[in-house]
DNA sequence: CGTAGGATGTTTTTT
DNA sequence: ACATCCTACG
C-alpha cells in the first residue's frame, strides 16, 4: 500500500490538546487519501456500505475511520465493534491504528475476527447458555470426537454415517443459525434416518455437560441471548456506538444475524453501520459465506450510502487488465471496474507449461534466484497455491537450494500432538469438567488404562450424564474397577487437585512446566528413541515459553483456541509460501501461481459439489491470487502431477484461457496432450494439437522432446492416472527398469522399453506404438 | 493391556 | 502420500 510514512507518531490527545491541534492532526492522516476514500472515512453517521475493489485501499479506509471518530471524539475506543474475519487482519488493523493515533490500541477491546468477540460476550453471559465463563472452545479435532462417542452410544454405525460428515452438517446448520428446532425435516432426515436433529440436540446438551462451546457455538450462543435476553441485548447497543465489518462479503447468515441484532438500537436507517467488502472477492462460499448479505445490504439498511472504491494503487495495467478481464467471465456480480493509478504498463505476465510439478518447482526456485541476482528481496516475492499439498515440492526445492522461505497457514504449531497433548493437560485443569482433553491424557504416558478403562468410564458418565472426572471420582468409591487401575486413577486424580491448587499461587508457566514434568510427559518423549522426538520436546519448550506472554492460563488457553497461527516473524528475508485463500489481502511485487491446471485448478471438487457457483468463486480465487502481484505475475502449469500417490495430467486451466492475449507471454510450453485446443484466449497460443513441433526453452520441455521426438500422430497420450507408484529399493536417481526390458502399461498394453530418463520411460507398444511415460504407470511384465 | 502392521479414508480453502 | 483406525497377536 502506498501510504507514505506516516508523520502521525505522536501520542494519543489528551485532554488538553486544542482544536488547532486537532484539525491539524485530522488534515495529516485525510491528506493522502482520494476523494472517494475521504467520503468513506467522513461518513460517520448512518448505514455505509463500502465496495472495495482489490488494491484500492480498503484496510487504510477502516483504520482511518477509526482514527478519526477517536480524534473526533466521537466515540471510545470501548465503544466501537470492529470485526473482521481473520486474526491477520484484526493483527494488522490493530498495528495500523496504532501507527495512526499512537497509545489507543489497548482501548480498542472490541477489535477481532467475529469469533473472538463472539467469545468474549458469551463469556460474560455464560450461565445464561448453561455454562461457566471458563467453558473451552472446542476445535474440528474435538468436535468429531464428541460425535463420535454420540454415534457409538446411540447405535449409529460410524462407517456409513461417518462423524466427519455430522460435523460439517452441524457447521452448515451453525453458520445458516439454526438451533435444533429451527432445522427442517428435510435436512434432519439427511443424517442416520432422520436422527440428525436428534443428534444435535443431544450433542449440544453433552457440550454443556463438559462446559464446552464449539466453533459455531460463539456466535449461535450469542444470538440466541441476544434474542431471549433482551437487557443484554439493550447493553450492547448503549455500548456500540460505532459498527465496522471488514470483508462483509465473506460473512455467513449466522455473523449477518448477529451483526443485524447488534445494530438493532437504532432504526435502521440510522445505524452507525459500516461494511467493507469486494463481491469479486468471495471465495469462502463452501464454508456458509452468503455474497448475498452485501448485495442486500442497502434494503437492511435503508438508504443506506454506497461509495465505490475502484481506484487501484497496487498494481500494474497490465496485472488490472488481466485479473479485470479475468473476472468478467463471472455472471453475479455487483460490477466494478478497477482503474490503475500506478500509471505503469509493466512486464506482462507469463504462463509456463512445464513437465510435471517438479519441474515447476525448480522453475519459480531459478526465477527467483534470477531476481535475486538483480537485487530484488525474497520477501517482495511469494508463491501462491490453491491446495496446501502443492507446497510440499515447493519446499523441497527450495531446501535444496538453500533459498530462504516461509509457510504460512501450513502445519500449525498447535496442531501437533505433543502441543495438544499438553493443552489437555492445562486445559483439564482450568476445566475439570473438559472430557475429552481428560480422555486424551488419561493414558498419555501410559498408565495402563486401555480401552475397557476408558470405557467404564464413559459408561458410568454417560449414565449419570456427568464428564469423565467426576464418573471417575464416582466409581473409585465403588469395586467396579480393577485394584491396579483404581489406584492409578486416583493418583492421577490427585495430581490434577494438586496441579489446580498450585495454580494459586503459582505463574501459569511454572505450573505447566511442573505438569509436564510431573505427569511424565516430559520422561516420554525423553525415552523416545524416535528421530523427531527431540523436535517434540524442543516443541514443548516453546509452548511453555510462549506461555509466558498471557498473563492467565485461562487468556492463553482462550488464544491457543481462536488464534491458530503463529505470529509470523518477518525479520529475515523469505520467499512467502501459501494458500490463495491467506493471500487475500497481502500484496507482494512479484507473484507466482503454480498449478494453473484444470480440476486443481478451479478444483474439481469445488465444481462438482456448487456447479456453476463453485466456478465462479474459483474464478474469483484466480482474481485474488492475480491481484496480490504489484509488478510481475508468473503462472505456470504443470502437465503431469501427483495427487494423493497416483499421477494425473492435466489440462490447462480454463482461467488461462480467459486472460486477454495482449497482456500476456506464453513463455515456454509443451502442453495439452489430447489435441484439445482452446480459443482465442491466451491458452490459443498453446499448441494443442501436436506440441512436439514448435520450438521450447525449458529444459523440461527438451528433455521431453528428446524422447519423443519420433512419435508422430498417433493417438491423444491421455493417461488416466492409475497405477500407485511402487516403493523401489533402489537408489534414487537409477530406474528400476533398463532398455530392452518388457513392461506391462494399464492402457496401452505389453511393450519394451526403449530409453529411460529419470523417472519417464519411451516404450515401444506391441499395439500402441511409441510412447512415452511415466515410470509409475508401468509394472514389469 | 500394548504393539505392529495392514486397511482405510482423506485434504481445497479456515474461524 | 500420509494419518488414523482396526485387528491380530504377544
Amino acid at each position: 500500500m502506498p501510504s507514505p510514512a506516516n508523520p502521525l507518531e505522536r501520542p494519543a490527545p489528551g485532554p488538553i490538546t486544542s482544536q488547532l491541534a486537532r484539525a491539524q492532526a485530522k488534515l495529516d492522516y485525510l491528506k493522502g487519501l482520494n476523494d472517494e476514500q475521504r467520503e468513506a472515512v467522513l461518513t460517520t453517521e448512518g448505514p455505509l456500505l463500502v465496495l472495495a475493489g482489490a488494491g484500492t485501499g480498503k484496510t487504510r479506509v477502516l483504520t482511518t475511520r477509526i482514527a478519526h471518530i477517536l480524534t473526533e471524539r466521537k466515540a471510545r475506543g470501548s465503544e466501537i465493534l470492529s470485526v473482521t474475519f481473520t486474526n491477520k487482519a484484526a493483527r494488522e488493523m490493530k498495528e495500523r491504528i496504532g501507527k495512526l493515533v499512537g497509545s489507543t490500541v489497548e482501548g480498542m477491546p472490541w477489535l477481532g475476527t467475529f469469533h473472538s468477540i463472539g467469545a468474549r460476550i458469551l463469556r460474560r453471559h455464560a450461565e445464561l447458555a448453561d455454562l461457566k465463563s471458563d467453558f473451552t472452545i472446542l476445535d474440528t479435532d474435538d468436535q468429531i470426537r464428541l460425535i463420535k462417542q454420540l454415534l457409538d452410544a446411540e447405535n449409529i454405525d460410524e462407517k456409513r454415517w461417518p462423524a466427519r460428515q455430522f460435523a460439517n452438517m452441524l457447521d452448515t446448520w451453525k453458520n445458516r443459525g439454526l438451533l435444533p428446532k429451527d432445522v427442517s425435516p428435510a435436512d434432519s432426515g439427511s443424517f442416520a434416518n432422520g436422527r440428525g436433529t436428534r443428534l444435535y440436540a443431544d450433542y449440544q446438551a453433552r457440550l454443556k455437560v463438559l462446559n464446552a462451546a464449539d466453533f459455531g457455538d460463539l456466535l449461535l450462543e450469542n444470538i440466541r441471548i441476544f434474542r431471549e435476553y433482551p437487557d443484554v441485548l439493550a447493553h450492547y447497543h448503549r455500548q456500540f456506538k460505532y459498527m465496522l465489518v471488514d470483508e462483509y462479503q465473506d460473512s455467513n447468515v449466522a455473523q449477518y444475524l448477529w451483526l443485524r441484532l447488534l445494530a438493532q438500537g437504532k432504526p435502521a436507517s440510522e445505524a452507525n453501520i459500516c461494511v467493507v467488502g469486494d463481491d469479486d472477492q468471495s471465495i469462502y462460499g463452501w464454508r456458509g459465506a452468503e455474497v448475498d448479505n452485501i448485495l442486500r445490504f442497502e434494503k437492511d439498511f435503508p438508504g443506506a450510502k454506497v461509495i465505490k472504491l475502484e481506484r487501484n494503487y497496487r498494481s500494474t495495467s497490465n496485472i488490472l487488465k488481466a485479473a479485470s478481464t479475468l473476472i468478467a467471465n463471472n455472471e453475479s456480480r455487483l460490477g466494478k471496474t478497477l482503474q490503475t493509478d500506478v500509471g505503469e504498463t509493466g512486464e506482462k505476465l507469463t504462463v509456463t507449461s512445464v513437465w510435471d510439478s517438479e519441474e515447476e518447482a525448480r522453475q519459480i526456485g531459478e526465477e527467483i534466484e534470477q531476481y535475486q541476482r538483480q537485487g530484488e528481496s525474497l520477501n517482495s516475492m511469494a508463491i501462491l497455491v490453491r491446495a496446501s499439498h502443492q507446497m510440499r515440492e515447493l519446499e523441497e526445492r527450495f531446501i535444496t537450494l538453500g533459498l530462504n522461505y516461509r509457510v504460512i497457514g501450513g502445519p500449525r504449531f498447535y496442531e501437533r500432538k505433543e502441543i495438544r497433548d499438553a493443552i489437555a493437560y492445562l486445559r483439564v485443569i482450568a476445566n475439570p469438567a473438559d472430557s475429552l482433553s481428560f480422555e486424551r491424557i488419561v493414558n498419555v504416558p501410559k498408565r495402563g488404562l486401555g480401552d475397557s478403562t476408558v470405557q467404564l468410564l464413559h459408561n458410568t458418565a454417560r449414565a449419570a450424564n456427568t464428564n469423565l472426572v467426576s464418573a471417575t471420582r464416582m466409581l473409585l468409591e465403588t469395586e467396579e474397577l480393577k485394584p491396579k487401575q483404581r489406584t492409578t486413577l486416583r493418583e492421577l486424580l490427585a495430581q490434577f487437585d494438586d496441579w489446580s491448587a498450585r495454580l494459586q499461587g503459582l505463574p501459569h508457566y511454572e505450573l505447566a512446566e511442573q505438569v509436564l514434568d510431573e505427569s511424565g510427559y516430559t520422561a516420554m518423549w525423553q525415552a523416545d528413541k524416535s528421530p523427531d522426538s527431540p523436535g517434540r520436546l524442543e516443541n514443548l519448550k516453546e509452548l511453555v515459553r510462549s506461555m509466558e506472554e498471557f498473563e492467565t492460563l485461562g487468556g492463553f488457553l482462550e488464544h491457543i483456541s481462536l488464534v491458530m497461527d503463529r505470529d509470523t516473524v518477518e525479520a529475515e528475508d523469505a520467499v512467502t509460501i501459501m494458500t490463495l485463500h491467506s493471500a487475500k489481502g497481502l500484496e507482494y511485487d512479484t507473484v507466482f501461481l503454480p498449478g494453473w491446471e484444470e480440476g486443481l485448478f478451479p478444483s474439481q471438487r469445488s465444481m462438482d459439489e456448487l456447479g456453476r457457483a463453485g466456478l465462479e468463486e474459483e474464478r474469483r480465487l484466480a482474481y485474488v491470487g492475480i491481484t496480490r502481484g504489484k509488478k510481475r505475475v508468473r503462472l505456470s502449469m504443470a502437465q503431469n502431477r501427483r495427487i494423493r500417490g497416483l499421477w494425473q495430467s492435466a489440462l490447462p486451466s480454463r482461467f488461462i484461457d480467459e486472460l486477454p492475449p495482449e497482456v500476456v507471454d506464453v513463455k515456454d510450453t509443451g502442453s495439452g496432450y489430447g489435441g484439445y485446443t482452446y480459443g482465442g484466449g491466451a491458452a490459443g497460443r498453446f499448441n494443442f494439437a501436436d506440441p512436439f513441433e514448435s520450438v521450447y526453452n525449458t529444459p523440461g520441455w527438451q528433455r521431453a522432446k528428446a524422447q519423443q521426438s519420433s512419435r508422430k500422430g498417433g493417438g491423444p497420450l491421455t493417461i488416466e492416472g492409475e497405477l500407485v507408484a511402487r516403493s523401489v529399493d533402489i537408489g534414487s536417481d537409477r530406474s528400476p527398469y533398463e532398455t530392452g526390458q518388457r513392461v506391462f502399461h494399464l492402457k496401452f498394453g505389453y511393450g519394451e522399453i526403449s530409453a529411460i530418463e529419470g523417472n519417464k520411460l519411451t516404450i515401444d507398444f506391441d499395439k500402441a506404438g511409441r510412447k512415452k511415460v511415466l515410470e509409475s504407470f508401468v509394472s514389469k511384465a
